[in-house]
DNA sequence: AAAGAGATGGTCT
DNA sequence: GACCATCTCTTTT
C-alpha cells in the first residue's frame, strides 16, 4: 500500500514517529528485493542547528528544500550513504533520517552487503542502512512514494509502535536538547 | 566493556 | 583547510 503524500506534508518531528513500522523497499535492476521495517528515525526541521538546511539552500541540501516524500540522500564522512525522507511542505527544509531498519525480505544480500557482519549488526545504523540498501546519490531527489521506483516507502499495514522511545539524537554537537530520535522499543 | 583513532571525500568557509 | 546527521578496528581498563 503506497502513502500519500500529505502524510509526508506534515512536520519532521510529527512524521518521524509515524514512520516507524513503515515499510523501506529497494529493487536492483536484476530483480533483487531487499526491504525491512524502518525502527528508529531522527527529524531535522530548518529551524534546527543540527540540520544540513539550518544555513539556507545549497546545491548539496537542495533536495530537503523540494516537495515532501522525496529522498535526500547524503554522504557521511566520505564514507557512507544515509538516506532521508523529505517532509513538510516546499521550501521547509525538513527531513526524517532513516536510522536504522529490521530486514524483512533479501536478507541473504543484506549478508552479502554486509559481509563478515553480525546479525545485528546488518542495519542499526543509517550508513549501514545504505550498504544494506545499496543506497548512493543516484537516488538523492527520488521519489519515495511512487511504488514503480527502485527505492521506496511503503505501509504494510503494521501500526506505528504505541511507545516508541524517544531519545537525544546521534552524532551531532548542536541542539541535543531536541527528544528528535524515535525507536520502536526495546532500545538496542 | 569502554575509549580512541583512522578511514575518506564532499561541502562550505 | 576544517568540518562533519558514521563505522570499524585497535588499544586500554
Amino acid at each position: 500500500m503506497t502513502i500519500d503524500r500529505a502524510w509526508f506534508e506534515r512536520d519532521a518531528p510529527i512524521v518521524a514517529p509515524e514512520l516507524l513500522g513503515k515499510r523501506l523497499v529497494a529493487a536492483t535492476t536484476e530483480g533483487v528485493i531487499v526491504a525491512g521495517r524502518i525502527i528508529e528515525v531522527e527529524a531535522y526541521t530548518r529551524d534546527d542547528p543540527a540540520s544540513h538546511t539550518f544555513r539556507g539552500q545549497t546545491p548539496r541540501n537542495s533536495v530537503m528544500f523540494g516537495p515532501a516524500g522525496h529522498a535526500y540522500v547524503y554522504i557521511s564522512y566520505g564514507i557512507h550513504r544515509c538516506l532521508n525522507v523529505v517532509t513538510g511542505a516546499t521550501g521547509d527544509g525538513q527531513a526524517v533520517l532513516i536510522r536504522a531498519v529490521e530486514v524483512l525480505d533479501g536478507l541473504e544480500t543484506v549478508v552479502e552487503r554486509r559481509a563478515g557482519r553480525s546479525h545485528r549488526e546488518l542495519t542499526n545504523g543509517p550508513g549501514k542502512v545504505g550498504e544494506a540498501f545499496a543506497i548512493d546519490l543516484s537516488h538523492n531527489g527520488l521519489d519515495l512514494l511512487d511504488s514503480r521506483n527502485a527505492v521506496h516507502v511503503a505501509d504494510d499495514g503494521t501500526p506505528p509502535p504505541v511507545g516508541p522511545v524517544v531519545g537525544p539524537r546521534i552524532g551531532i554537537t548542536e541542539a541535543l536538547e531536541r527528544p528528535w530520535r524515535f525507536r520502536v522499543p526495546p532500545v538496542r
